[in-house]
DNA sequence: GTGAAAGCGCTAACAT
DNA sequence: ATGTTAGCGCTTTCAC
């Protein structure tokens, strides 16, 4: 518990032989210290390995050099690349983040208060995708006048800034691809209903669609999952319905893996039979049977960039909140091909 | 940044007509304090929202109730689930996490170091997969006096403690399901040489092979990545050296689905012709084609316990590193059946 | 350009 | 059982 005793700034000044508010000069890069003076005090700290202590800088400056990084589930790759990019962005202006689950529950909420009341975060980052009854989570927060980057989330009417990948655009390019392959046919599988990404990746497919002047078969939307399952039970349904298709927009690579495997047991073959796209480019994609075609997503800069934002926010409180979009990357590999006309339907 | 005011102890002292000292008791739950002031200060805590601002705490108790979690990579699956648990526990106990990320490269060191001394962290939960060469990285936090749990990597005469999965029990658990089912020939697909799980899995299977009586064929240990492609292409590269086996053990479940891939494409039937074990269970597995049986590891738990000890270790200087290991649990599903004799070989 | 004094919000060590 | 006095390590006045 009491462990190493550190060096403060006193042993500092005692030892440069000055006082203790010309080192505080030094170590805030303040201009009025004579350039030999200051000179002699950095020796002496490299010297002494001398560290302010952030919290004792905190306590006099009222601040604290620090975030919340708040999700709902740590295991969701999507998060964890976030974090990743968050991290090294708060790490290179000074800040760190404390770490907290929200567990997706409003009563773990609790948690994410007691980061802003007792450890008094300046800031914080909020990586979870959309429920509808998690609003008052937010507009709670908000309450305390601390800034919030939201990822993933955005609630119109709360004024939150939002860093996000540009869903309804991605939602596009997939379906486009499948479009410029001949496919006119196209199921969508998609991931919970609730999620935002979810319903702007619809978007983007119903606006592919509209453009392409295809007009679209309800019928050929299902979903309601983001695992394996979701894609399997799905596209087992469709087949077993005898609905027709000769592609499937897949919203996440898990779902395309759970398609693929349905198809593959009606003894349909991917891609001659039925072109699948997947999203995420997980590191799964690459390798699957045949190599997934899919779109991805730039998370880790979508973490910078939330962080950089969160940050300015911080500094300059004037500052509007804004929304950003990233655009997303079509990654050809073959389980889409034009489409084969010879297959039946229907 | 200068945001809403916080209420401080001052205030609670004021409203409540008493000292600041004696509020410091009621909130710190010292028992020299009247049952009727007790109860009067904390309605008047309450009324008033009030919550002390840790690093206060801190600065007077010379205490900071914040660890830091340091991992190589955010989005290892491994890694976040450990970090779940951590999290939890580390809450329940009052303290935070710092997050870190070490790149596993001596040159981010110095963001560890910095958690350490501008922050003054009181534990390092180490996260990680042991590669040689990281030696220094652990030996020079120890020079620090901070108190350090490692999961996933134990380098023998550090002292540190370590809480994991035992990887040589997992190895031997796969290796003796495939034995029970009449397996020989079996090969082992492993990840990278230098990290520990691998050295333990594979001193697993060698185990079990000594036990049950069967020589170890070197020529069927190969792999050294932890990818799709390592199961890929070491089982096809096996396949076109003629060797013969009739099961093959995978150090994960993205190798063992690389290795049905392989065996796809050779004709061959999973598991008619060659069972495959995987390991991790991950979410991947239950959904493969066939559904993979595997080793699963309870991180969440390893997360947990490491918390627990290191928390421990921080209020007992006194305890005894130690080291725990988890057991793991073979999860059957229908990748691995009973030996086909009627397979030929070498 | 530099230093002395005061204080951030809290706890420790004494008082009483 | 409660209050008073220091002081944690630093920054912010305001002197000189």
């Amino acid at each position: 518990m009491d462990k190493t005793r550190h060096i403060t700034i006193k042993d500092v000044a005692a030892q440069a032989g000055v006082s203790i508010q010309t080192v505080s000069r030094v170590i805030n890069n303040r201009p009025d210290v004579s350039p030999e003076t200051r000179k002699y005090i950095q020796t002496t700290i490299d010297k002494l390995g001398y560290q302010p202590f952030a919290n004792a800088r905190g306590l006099a400056a009222k601040r604290t050099y620090t975030l919340g990084l708040i999700t709902g589930d740590f295991t969701d790759i999507w998060f964890s690349h976030i974090a990743t990019g968050a991290e090294k962005e708060a790490q290179e202006h000074g800040y760190y983040f404390f770490l907290g689950n929200s567990n997706i529950a409003p009563e773990d909420e609790s948690r994410i208060l007691r980061l802003l009341t007792e450890r008094h975060v300046e800031g914080v980052l909020f990586v979870r995708a959309n429920y509808e009854n998690e609003n008052d989570h937010l507009t709670h927060l908000r309450e305390f006048g601390v800034p919030i980057v939201t990822v993933g989330y955005l609630w119109p009417d709360t004024g939150l800034a939002m860093i996000d990948v540009d869903n309804i655009g991605g939602g596009r390019q997939a379906t486009e691809h499948l479009i410029g392959l001949g496919h006119r046919r196209i199921a969508m599988v998609t991931g919970p209903t609730k999620w935002k990404s979810v319903h702007d990746r619809t978007e983007g497919y119903l606006q592919a669609l509209r453009k392409a002047g295809i007009p679209v078969d309800r019928a050929l939307i299902c979903g309601g999952g983001w695992e394996h399952r979701t894609g399997y039970e799905n596209t087992k349904a469709l087949l077993e319905k005898g609905k027709s298709f000769t592609a499937i927009f897949a919203h996440n690579d898990r779902i395309a893996r759970g398609a693929a495997h349905a198809l593959f047991e009606a003894g349909l073959k991917v891609p001659d039979d039925v072109s699948i796209i997947g999203y995420d480019d997980t590191a799964e994609a690459e390798f699957s049977d045949p190599p997934l075609t899919t779109i991805k997503q730039p998370m880790t800069e979508v973490g910078e960039a939330a962080t950089r934002f969160l940050i300015q926010m911080i500094e300059d409180p004037a500052i509007t909140p804004k929304q950003v979009l990233f655009d997303t990357t079509l990654v050809i590999r073959s389980s889409c091909a034009p489409v084969n006309h010879n297959r039946g339907g229907e």
